[in-house]
DNA sequence: TGACAAATGCAACTAAGTTGCGTTAAGATG
DNA sequence: CATCTTAACGCAACTTAGTTGCATTTGTCA
């Protein structure tokens, strides 16, 4: 689990200025432990009293990505989710309130992987599994 | 493979009218074979000169997803994909020029959908599985 | 062919995400 | 601590996906 200071650490060694927004969402999502979409970091931030314009968050998410700290995360068809950069991992989608969680196994893709490239030509470079269903809350 | 006559065939069982743009989205969908987002379709029915409201479109896709025609497909983050409901499968996407198609194998996913249910309480409806990669024009 | 509900088109809207540009501030240097 | 440079910021204005209410049209069946 990825900490923080120790990701800030790491800009700060590259040279990168620790700006106020970005502090923010790094802290925002170390904290989340999932994946958020911008629209929900921003009215979270909004209640605490932070306040960032949309671009700057948008510009901030994609500087973070280029830097390798956080990751676009493909989960629904509406907004873009990002998360801190981990150990790999899947998630679990509730189809009643929406919530997204972590979750972490083995899986054996590679067979898979290896068949696409070999007969349709087809380089994975990642992959996505998502489970969707009930939460422990909305299954009752 | 469901053909479109098999499709019009089961509706007008059912008793629902055939009309424009149901029998022009269920001729396209079908002689897609890969999930198609609403923005795609309507350029597409463009070039061939036939015209419909976007609201059209969206209402149309939502009427066949009740009907169990097609089904939304999750695969990206700015539109929302739809295909035909047929046999389970999964995706390749290209990070490249975007191009979605189907892949069918047979996974074992039933051993975490049970431990998810019994560990965490989450009940899985369905699962969605998409590799990200090169295609076999964009890897060149 | 006429009736009636289902389907359609339109206008007007919301919400996510993008771009250009002038201003602000992080942090390095003297 | 003051100054400088440039990365980062905020704003306005924009694009695009998707939605809603309502008046009009059209498929189908009697």
């Amino acid at each position: 689990m990825r900490t923080k200071e120790a990701c800030l650490q790491e800009l700060k060694t590259k040279g990168i200025r620790l700006t106020r927004s970005r502090k923010a969402l790094i802290s925002f999502l170390v904290a989340a432990h999932a994946p958020r979409a911008i629209p929900e970091i921003q009215t979270s931030f909004q209640k605490e009293g932070i306040v960032f314009h949309k671009t700057t968050l948008y510009r901030e998410l994609e500087f973070l990505i280029n830097e390798g700290i956080v990751k676009e995360v493909i989960v629904s068809g509406e907004k873009r989710y990002y998360e801190l950069v981990g150990e790999h991992h899947h998630h679990t989608v509730c189809l009643s309130c929406g919530d997204i969680r972590d979750i972490v196994f083995r899986e054996n893709l590679l067979p898979i992987e290896q068949a696409l490239s070999q007969e349709d030509g087809f380089q994975v470079l990642e992959h996505s599994l998502e489970f969707f269903g009930l939460c422990r809350m909305c299954k009752i």
